[in-house]
Formats: C-alpha cells, structure tokens, sequence
DNA sequence: TAGACATCGATTTTT
DNA sequence: TCGATGTCTA
C-alpha cells in the first residue's frame, strides 16, 4: 500500500498506484469487477491536479451514464478539497451536445435546434414511411439500421446493391432530411455531428486539441466506432489518453459498442502504458469463482484471472419454481429472512433481463407490505403528460419542430383536427417554410369556427414564444401550463390516473426550478437540453428499499445480497427465438451475441458482495400464454464446490 | 371532429 | 395480458 498520508494516494494497491501516477502518454487500465476502478480513475483525476499542477478546466473526463458523471464528479471534488472538479466531465452525449451548440451553423443546423429522443426519433421515422408510402411495421428495422449506420460513422450509405439495400439508403436520406427540416437531432447524431466538424473544420479541431492536456475515458468497453474516433482527435495533439474498462463488461454491442476497442487498444498506441487491476475488493470466494468460470466460457477476451480479496463465504445458492409467481414468492422469503438478519433492504436487489418481469416481484413485495423501488423501467419524461407539456415548450424555441406541432396541436381539444393539419402540410413551401407557418397561412385563409380556432392556436403560440425571451423557464412553463389549458384540462380529470398526471407536471416544473436553483442557468434552451440527456434521479434514491433492475441497469452498483431470476433459456441468454423477417442464421452473429448474454451475466454475477441466487421458473406467461422454459445453460457452467441447489 | 369500440402488436437492453 | 393505434358512428 502507498501514500500513508496523502489522500489521493492513500490505501492504493501497486497495480492501482501505477494507473493513478502514469505520467503522461496512452494508458490502457484493465480494471475487472469490483477491482477499485472508479477509484483509480477519480484518484489519477486528482493526482494529476495536485501532483501534475493540470488546471482542471484542461481535463476531459467521459462517462457513459449521468449518475456515473455525478458520482465521478462528487468523488474528484472530495478528494481536492472541495476544489471544483473539472468543468468538462460528462456523458459522451452531454459532452457533445455542448460543442455541437457553439458551432451548430457549422454544419448547417440553426443554433436552437432541439434534440429528439428515441420516441420522438420513432415518430419521425414514421411520418418519413407514411410519406414514401411504406409499412410502418418497419419502423423498428429501419430505425436500428439507422442508428447503427450513426454508431459507425457513416452519413452518407455506400452505393446500394440490393433493391433493399436502396430502400434503406432512401430512408435514411429522407429520416435525415426530416430531422434537419425540423431543426432536430437525435442521439446518433449528437456523436456522430461532432465527429463530423472535427474532422471536416480544422479550426474547431484545432481549438478542442488546444484546450485539453489529458483525456480520461470510463466504461472503454462500450465506445463505438464514432466515441472512439472523437477521443483519437481530441487527444492526437498529445496522447494523454487514459482508457479504462472491463472486456468481459461489454454488453452495449446491440448500441454499436465494440469490444474490440478495447481488445486492440494497443495496436492504436503502441506505447501505450498497460495496467491491469486484478484485485476483486468486492465478492466473497464462491461468487468471483462461479462468475470467474461462467465468463471463462467466452473466447473474446482478454482473459485475466481475478484474484477474490474478500475470504470465503457462503456459497451461490440455485433455485427452482413452478412459475414466476412462485419465483417472486421464493426471493420474497429469502429478502425477509435476509432483513430479520439484519441486512439492509436497501442493499439487496433483484435483477432480471427485461423490465416486464418486475411485475411478479412487484406484487409479491406489494403483498407482504416491502418497500421496493423499480429502477429504469418508465421514464419520467417519456410519459405522455410530460411529454406533451415539453413539445409546446420545443415549439416555443425551435418553431420549425413540426413533430411537436403536431403532437400539441390538439391538446387539449380544441376542435383543431386531422383534416386542417393535412391541409397546412399540404401547404409547406420549400425547406425554409414549416408547418407552424403553413398551419398560420391555413388560419388566415380558412373562415368558420374552425379558422377562428387556428388563428386563436397560433395567437396563443405567439404570445407564448414573445414571453419566452423575457421569462425565465420556470415561468414560461407556468405560462405555457396555463395559456394551453393543459393544466385545467388535467385538473378536471378526477380519477387517479388523472391525478398522477398532474403530480407529474408539477414534478415537471420542480425539476425546472431545481435546475435553475443548481445551474444558475434560467432560459428554456439551456433546460430543454438537459432534460433530453438527463433522467431525473430516482425518488427516494436512499431510501429503505430493495432495489429492482434488469441487468444492464445493475452495471456499476454493488450490493450485499442479489438475486439474478428468469435464468432460462431463450430469456437469459435472450435469443433463439428468430421471426420470419429476420436475416438467415448466421453463426458468428449467434456466438456473438450469446457471448455477450454471458457478459450480462457475469455482470449480474459480480454485483454481489455476499450472498447470490440465482433462480429459474420452469413455466413462465409470454403474451398472456402459459410456456414452459428450461433451465439457462449458464446454470450448467457453474463450478459445483461454490454452488448448492436449493 | 370527438368518442366508443375493435384490432393489433409487443417484451431486450439506453444516451 | 395490456396498451397503443385505427375505424366507425353520431
């Protein structure tokens, strides 16, 4: 150990300290579960600080999540003194969403364009199928072509070779075209866009190369093509370029993650400094052991042994249930039992595959009266009340955003329909005209009750986005609340569905204040991006509660007692089941992907610091139907001497 | 144009 | 099974 009285080099293993001291040049940090990564990578943050005499505003720091940033942020600043910790540390997406901000006409795009999420990305795609008059059932297929084209870098599709291919290509273009006639961009293209100006203005690349002395990357698994290429450039004036991560984590590949960069880091930077963390602080024996041989089953990968630090314990406990009420029923036992033991609720957590399985251990917590949070699962800005009042507050700074015109323009119902909206888009001349203003025309020409209604829409409009240059956001959602009658509209709805709605919109216009309050910042752009990149943290995050997630949800957490459930086959592993549009069976593709279903695992495995269970049903209901399941085959990997079936 | 009823499809995983 | 979307009628 080192650094008795230093705080940034206190209690650090060798393999630590070396990561947290590298002076300068490429470092490639192999950090496995529960290795201490996150503290070397907030240590060597502030070594550099302190030690290196860096300024802090010539640190860039990326994280893959925000509550990640957070936590980084939180520890670096800590470990300073309560110094501020650099200003640019965030999310990939936040990271580039603010460059893309200062150089927006750049690239053609106005500087208030909004940013679509993956609904509104849908709902776009969908307006573009309707128009070249194809199915709309593939809306899916087309849109994970497309982000996965983004994921790579590529803008522009090579020569089709296939009719299919051409239609693709003719998506692709027409999605692209939409997004840019409506101002927006979406989550594909905050990375790829930013790649885009670096590499086509040197200018702007030179000033990013200028303004950073070090780059320090978490999570190096899960970057794609176009991640990777953005920290290459940044850092290409010095290569201080610090990476950190797990090969045997990767389980973003479905989002263009590559493992390979971090598998062939060193063929990029020859010199690259190479440290690996080898020390498990978390898991006791018979967990890193059956996780260690579950993962030894997958042949991509770096293969380090994990050495457990912790001393031997209790062994992984299997299960077996009728159903997943039974299943729901066993884990609720246990989490009791548990409880009398006198663990914490809130350190014990159930994970599953796919978000729809909480409903079982929902109502059987329910039922014995346990506390619980759902992580994930439904986002707060993703539900309809909330995101209606957000679309008028998009139109009022981006009105050439004819997705959420055409969300709001009747909500609530104001005798505005279908008929009059087809005839403003009719009427939409050139890509310099937009809806709203074609909407405007049709108002203006069309007499009756219903141009009455139109110009009275679009005068509220306009009155509202006259405001919005004076007010700050918290009031200019008060205003927009109240002068669309969303808010009245809400109120009168007396059932409790109704009153939920309205406790979310006022939620909606706490988060604004709250963001005011922290970030000094008051106008509605500023907060409208945010609230695209950042999910509110969850309500009572601290509370006495068991924890339920799906697995990729459970990354990065550790908890003193975890219950991984559902472990059959054809959910976890997920696959096998192929529909009749799919590509024909391709074999590599499948060892791929159930090599990455066994990452999952071995990601759900390394989350337990104590105790571990896993559990499987042998019926399950899909679909409202009763379907029998067999037991996952990565049960049949464990290694007997840390197992006992129960 | 609004609301009632029927049909259809979904369950991976997220910034 | 459930929720979202589409169709029909007043």
């Amino acid at each position: 150990m080192h650094g008795a009285d230093d705080p940034i080099l206190q209690d650090l293993n060798e393999a630590q300290y070396q990561a947290v001291t590298h002076d300068r040049g490429p470092l490639l940090i192999l950090a496995g579960a529960g290795s201490g990564k996150t503290r070397a990578i907030t240590r060597r943050i502030a070594w550099l600080v302190r030690a290196r005499s860096v300024f802090p505003s010539r640190i860039l720091a990326v994280t893959f999540t925000n509550k990640a940033a957070a936590e980084m942020r939180e520890r670096v600043s800590r470990l300073l003194g309560g110094e501020d910790a650099p200003r640019w540390m965030g999310t990939f997406h936040s990271i580039c969403l603010r460059l893309l901000r200062q150089h927006a006409e750049r690239l053609g795009y106005s500087r208030d364009f909004v940013v679509y999420d993956d609904d509104d990305t849908e709902s776009a795609l969908r307006a573009v199928l309707k128009r070249m008059d194809l199915p709309r059932e593939g809306v899916r297929a087309f849109a994970s072509y497309i982000d996965g084209l983004k994921n790579e870098g590529i803008l522009e599709p090579p020569d089709p070779r296939s009719p299919r291919e051409r239609v693709q290509a003719e998506v692709y273009a027409a999605y692209q075209a939409e997004l840019k006639a409506n101002g927006a961009m979406d989550f594909g293209d905050l990375l790829l866009l930013a790649l885009r100006l670096m590499e086509e203005h040197e200018d702007v690349r030179r000033d990013i190369q200028e303004r950073f002395d070090h780059v320090l990357v978490d999570e190096f698994q899960d970057t794609n093509v176009v991640q990777y290429r953005l920290l290459q450039w940044v850092a290409a004036r010095h290569q201080n370029l610090c990476v950190v991560g797990d090969d045997d984590q990767s389980i973003y590949s479905w989002r263009g993650a590559r493992v390979e960069n971090i598998l062939e880091f060193t063929d990029d930077y020859p010199d690259a400094k190479v440290v690996t963390l080898g020390a498990n602080y978390r898991s006791r024996d018979p967990i890193m052991h059956a996780a260690s041989r579950v993962i030894s089953f997958n042949r991509r990968r770096h293969g380090k042994e994990l050495s457990a630090m912790r001393g031997p314990g209790e062994p992984v406990r299997v299960h077996a249930s009728l159903n997943e009420q039974h299943e729901a029923a066993w884990v609720v036992r246990e989490i009791v039992s548990h409880g009398e033991d006198g663990v914490d609720l809130s350190r014990m957590a159930i994970f599953y595959r796919t978000n729809a399985q909480s409903r079982a251990f929902e109502d059987a917590l329910r039922a014995r009266r346990i506390p619980y949070r759902v992580v994930g699962g439904m986002k707060f800005y993703q539900r309809k009340e909330v995101k209606d009042v957000l679309a008028y507050l998009r139109l009022l700074v981006n009105p050439a955003d004819s997705l959420s015109l055409e969300r709001v323009f009747n909500v609530p119902p104001r005798g505005i329909g279908a008929a009059t909206i087809e005839k403003a888009r009719a009427r939409i001349q050139g890509p310099e005209d937009s809806l709203l203003m074609a909407l405007a025309r049709v108002g203006d020409e069309t007499g009756g009750a219903t141009g009455k209604r139109v110009r009275a829409f679009i005068e509220m409009l306009t009155g509202l986005a006259l405001q919005a240059r004076e007010l700050n956001a918290e009031d200019i959602v008060r205003q927009t609340l109240d002068q669309t009658g969303l808010l009245e509209f809400m109120n009168r709805d007396e059932s409790p569905e109704g009153q939920s709605r309205v406790e979310n919109v006022q939620e909606l216009l706490a988060s604004v204040r709250q963001f005011q309050e922290a970030s000094g910042q008051t106008d509605l752009r500023s907060w409208l991006d945010r609230v695209a990149l950042v999910q509110p943290l969850d309500e009572g995050g601290e509370g006495q509660a068991v924890n339920l997630m799906t697995v990729h949800a459970a990354k990065g957490l550790e908890f003193e007692c975890v219950f991984v459930c559902g472990l059959e086959q054809g959910l976890f592993p997920m696959g096998g089941r192929r529909d009749r549009h799919a590509a024909p069976v391709d074999a590599t593709r499948d060892r791929a992907a159930l090599e990455e279903e066994r990452r999952l695992m071995y990601v759900a495995m390394t989350r337990a610091r104590d105790w571990l269970y896993l559990s499987y049903a042998s019926t399950r209901m899909r679909w409202g139907q009763v379907e029998a399941g067999r037991p996952s085959m990565f049960l049949t990997e464990l290694p007997r001497d840390s197992v006992r079936v129960v």
